[in-house]
DNA sequence: GCTAATCCATACGCAACCGTATGGAGGCCG
DNA sequence: CGGCCTCCATACGGTTGCGTATGGATTAGC
């Protein structure tokens, strides 16, 4: 494809790369000499930045992790009263294909992976209940009483991420209306 | 486990241990070696009862897609309203961790399957469908005019099955209140 | 009780992948 | 130019799983 200067890379690169697979293929594509054909190298390069497959898996979910967490609180306009972000973040969660890593679908994935994974699983495990955490201070802050509603906002947002669905934002906007 | 009187495997023995790998270990345990270690045989029973690896999966979902339909028009009260009908489908789906195969987290696994077999892709996509199509009768019986609401009742229990949420009926319940 | 059909155990060749070892290509600095 | 450091290509042994082949064990029919 694009192999004109010689394009060193970097362990980022693998990692990104890895995300792309992740997301367009499932967890069984995470493996060394599959991605090294994607990148259009071998694996010497992949053992050369990282010590095995383990290593390999651990620095991915730990560059995920804090990002896709930081991502949606950077995406809130603080300007914007409780009830609007919280209003912003449930739509851009329901539209948007991803927060990051070039709108591929890659929360699916990471949930189809954390099956198989129990350190996967434990870190979505963390994230879906920091996630709630702020949705919860939003919900107070927005008057919202009910103790359920976060966890229907974001069980929504899961659930449409899941579908694929294309009408992701009427259908949060139908959950918005009735709180 | 239990071999005392040499207990002879049917083919739907294996489908069935198929389902169970799937739910407890995500699709990666959809093997011939590792399902005959599970059932205390070994692969020469697999492959006598089924032609390769891949007519064993387009077996199991086979298997699924009939069932996993029916089962839930079949726990259905055809006593009750429209209205009635609803809320126990959606409060069923939101509570049980699967409508079939002993309690198992089904689904979510296929869906993680789906991310790599085209054709479980399709398999589900329809079983989407026509779920969708029963919730929007059930939502026009019901006097239910939101468009949206089916796709959101559907995408709420979906999420509420990723996250194995222990307060999906709570949950579902107040999306039900709003409409 | 003999035969035939059904069902399973074992052994084999094959392919994919992992992780390592080793050498080579290319830049950076003296 | 010479030496070093970074990064990658290649080759190898080991493991795991697939699919086949073949024989043994169990059951059913007659």
């Amino acid at each position: 494809m694009t192999q004109n200067p010689r394009p060193r890379l970097s362990a980022e690169d693998w990692l990104m790369a890895g995300f792309r697979a992740l997301a367009n293929h499932g967890p069984s594509a995470l493996r060394a000499e599959a991605l090294a054909r994607d990148l259009g190298t071998t694996k010497g390069s992949f053992y050369w930045h990282f010590k095995d497959l383990p290593d390999y898996l651990a620095k991915l979910i730990m560059l995920w992790e804090p990002r896709a967490f930081s991502d949606i609180l950077a995406s809130l306009d603080p300007d914007l009263p409780p009830r609007g972000r919280l209003e912003q973040l449930c739509l851009l969660a329901a539209g948007c294909r991803d927060l990051s890593y070039g709108g591929i679908a890659l929360e699916p994935a990471l949930r189809a992976w954390a099956l198989s994974a129990p350190d996967v699983a434990e870190a979505l495990k963390r994230m879906d209940m920091r996630r709630i955490e702020v949705l919860t201070d939003l919900c107070i802050g927005s008057g919202i009483t009910d103790p359920a509603a976060p966890r229907a906002l974001y069980a929504l947002a899961v659930g449409i991420e899941a579908l694929d669905d294309d009408a992701g934002t009427e259908v949060m906007r139908l959950l918005l209306r009735g709180l």
